[in-house]
DNA sequence: TTAGCATATAATTGAATGCTTATATATTAA
DNA sequence: TTAATATATAAGCATTCAATTATATGCTAA
């Protein structure tokens, strides 16, 4: 069983907006760094991470593809975290909200 | 609909140990502050000042009785708060595991 | 009213956090 | 190999945050 003070650090990393929205995004299919990187108002290296901060606690995985990578979601085995996730909006009406344009060459 | 936004912001709440056990000990009952005083390794100001943030983002509830007061759990309209506390060990357990004596004369 | 206890607020401080820019690494293609 | 693109890491900085001590407020009881 996981202790209070594991699942406070995962809850830490929901408790930020950029990264809520992140795996929110998440959890409609997997997107690539340089997507996040046009979405998100911020630096690469910003994206890269909160990206690596997500993966450390388990909450992402990632998959290089070429010179591209790939993150998904990784919370069936944390319930709790997928039942956040489950009430927050869709993907699509947090993109919309956003109206960023994104093309990449990564897909 | 509450935004991505408002919803990190409770979140981040939870991402701190003391306040993730503060709501699991809620679950239970309610505590009157100079029973979290006693069991938390910390001054009255820092428990007081938790339960302000938790106050503020309408987690808990306060209810003044004398010269006490006392928290209780307001999560009934917040379906993925619900979610994660009952994701947590009960009460009883967090309790023992922190090994402290309770005396007050608030019950 | 005064003293004593419980709680809240104010001010301060050190640590953690989220960003930036600069640089390193990895992959692809010429 | 070299250049270009994608990503990660390092270093630095400003802000936030969680604690502290000191003080104010609120209630009870003498």
């Amino acid at each position: 069983m996981e202790t209070l003070h594991e699942a406070a650090e995962k809850l830490k990393l929901l408790g930020d907006r950029t990264r809520l929205t992140m795996l929110t995004l998440l959890k409609d299919r997997e997107w690539c760094v340089c997507e996040f990187v046009e979405i998100f108002d911020m630096s690469q290296p910003a994206v890269s991470q909160h990206l690596r901060k997500l993966k450390s606690q388990g909450l992402v995985r990632e998959a290089r593809r070429g010179q591209w990578v790939y993150y998904s979601l990784h919370v069936e085995d944390k319930p709790y975290i997928q039942a956040v996730l489950d009430a927050m909006p869709t993907g699509s009406q947090v993109l919309s909200a956003m109206d960023k344009e994104i093309r990449c060459a990564c897909d």
